[in-house]
DNA sequence: GTGAAAGCGCTAACAA
DNA sequence: TTGTTAGCGCTTTCAC
């Protein structure tokens, strides 16, 4: 039986050497145990180890395991955003999260949370993505940009398997990318209002840095174009998620000479501003002006009047996403890169 | 000039060796010279070493590191919930995340997220407490049971700082506490509405396994008591934090003998959903009923009509928990526990 | 089926 | 001021 000095009686954590010297076997045999692999150990020695490691309350250090393995069983969830301190609090990018949280638990990964604003230096996050701490990333890009590619950039040089989400990266990166059809929720919830007769459309325009803010434009734009329905610039306001905007906008959207008798807004945090604000000059939701929201977060079932509003499956999005980096690492980064669209739906409820 | 053979020309990661090597100096040199000491070194050397790490594109690498000297520069972000789905969904907890993450982040500190939900196996989390990962651990804690004292147990067995936040552990833990005063905030939220006149004051009471919920209703009831108005079970609904339930509770409500002409909800999204139901009947906010939220999110302030809430300083509290915890691990878990408790405030807006 | 030992990359004690 | 080296705890190859 051998014996090691170094742990005689240290007051700290007990090591792999503490649990082979208390079960009388070498250290190599407990790995195996432990790790169930990669060589065969009498049922005899497992029993031993097994003992041993509940006696002495044994728990392997991931540090040293990382180091000898360059596997961390951690994913890093980077999300890229103008304000990420937002971050949690956008309902929005919450349940992507939620989905992603869930689902990479369930797989036994941790997850190291990195917020970065557009920007900021990169420094930081290039120490953390050489560090052999992230066996994968998942970004959620919010826009295209020179700042944007330059974080992928770091990623791709660290040859860390990455997914996007939300915004698809450049080709030449090789990540797999997950999204949602913006533009085609948003042509079909305006293509909708036109079906009802609507000719005045208004549009609440998300914050133009954001590409999905003028992708759901975008449809807008198309399906009034499409309809024959002239394009009003006088129509469209906002350029802002900033919902605190809807009390100057929507006075002055009522005293158009031809006011809209339906908006599309870009969000529905943005629709329920709209809503409220109505209610003050008594305008009442649909009867007099229709509101169509994009998102459908919780609140928007609960709303009075229930929105009518765009789904986005964030939840399924985040799920996939994190599969989808699991599979990444298992490949060791050896897969070819997916690029997956989600469809969005019209979910038709009280507000049109 | 010292050589490493083993590092010759491998397509892996630049190690400190490699840096030294390049450098011509020692790999104590290049340690001492990244870590700004333990040892001082010459200009000419900490030039040469910076040269090489520049060339090199080196990083160090963080298991290694950690191995040695178990400090990993992250702090695990521990919810306890009874549905920790809604980790990222809850505006509450988010905002407290996000005070939290963004001051964690400032001092150069990672955020393992870790939810876990009240009763599940704590296998897994006490491995991962065992495994030299965290430096410290900030806890969410939402209740009191044996449950979550089997948790705070296996992080106080595991010996790593611990910070709670809005639920105070047992004293015996010895750990530091954030929290609120949830029951002075319903108290003055009642104890204005009755100084506005009411006697029939409605509660709707969120889900009473959460301590939370308990408290603000005693403040609700403390209130009335002082008061001289007689407590009447009728007038008190929910027992849930889910605002479904809303829509079938105002018409009980309303439909009472004596009806409320004042409600407080437990949560600002109870009370928006109050008030969209109200608006069902034709019942006015405030003029026939008065409503008072409690947590003052975000959406609070921009709903018609802006609601009378308690406004809790969530980011904040988050902040603090951060700077807490850094002193713990700082002070190598040293440190005498502290107790913070922060007051709330009453927000006077609209719908009172 | 098992033991001995090398080595992952780093820090810091020891020696010069 | 600098170089040498032990050792953090683990996995896995090599030898038996």
């Amino acid at each position: 039986m051998s014996t090691s000095k170094r742990h005689k009686n240290s007051p700290s954590r007990p090591t792999l050497q503490d649990v082979a010297d208390l079960a009388g076997v070498s250290s190599a045999v407990v790995s195996y145990v432990i790790n169930d692999g990669p060589r065969g150990t009498s049922e005899e020695a497992k029993a031993r180890v097994r003992e041993a490691i509940k006696e002495l309350n044994y728990h392997p250090n991931a540090n040293a395991r990382g180091l000898r393995l360059k596997r961390t069983k951690t994913v890093g969830i980077v999300v890229n955003d103008f304000d990420p301190m937002k971050l949690f609090i956008a309902q929005y990018s919450a349940m992507m999260l939620t989905g992603l949280t869930e689902r990479l638990k369930e797989k036994g990964y941790y997850i190291l949370v990195i917020p970065i604003t557009i920007g900021e230096d990169l420094k930081n996050i290039e120490a953390l993505l050489n560090s052999e701490r992230l066996d994968g990333t998942v970004v959620r890009l919010t826009e295209h940009s020179s700042l944007t590619d330059q974080l992928l950039e770091r990623i791709y040089e660290a040859k860390i398997p990455c997914v996007c989400i939300e915004e698809p990266p450049a080709e030449n990166f090789g990540f797999s990318a997950i999204t949602y059809d913006d533009l085609a929720g948003a042509y079909e919830a305006v293509n909708y209002l036109i079906n009802q007769g609507h000719r005045r459309i208004g549009h609440i325009r998300g914050d133009l840095r954001y590409a999905s803010a003028k992708r759901r434009f975008e449809g807008y734009y198309s399906a009034l174009k499409d309809a024959g329905i002239p394009y009003d610039d006088a129509l469209v306001r906002g350029d802002t998620w900033d919902t605190s905007i809807i009390e100057g906008v929507v006075p002055e959207l009522l005293a158009l000479d031809n006011p809209p008798t339906a908006i599309f807004a870009s969000s529905d945090l943005t629709a329920i501003a709209v809503i409220n604000q109505l209610r003050r000059y008594r305008v009442q939701v649909p009867q007099d002006i229709a509101v169509v929201g994009f998102d459908d977060i919780e609140m928007a079932a609960q709303f009075v009047p229930p929105l009518t509003t765009i789904h986005i499956p964030l939840v399924e999005i985040g799920e996939r996403a994190a599969d989808l980096i699991l599979e990444h690492i298992e490949a060791e980064n050896n897969l070819k890169p997916d690029r997956l669209v989600f469809p969005v739906e019209l979910v038709l409820r009280d507000s049109v």
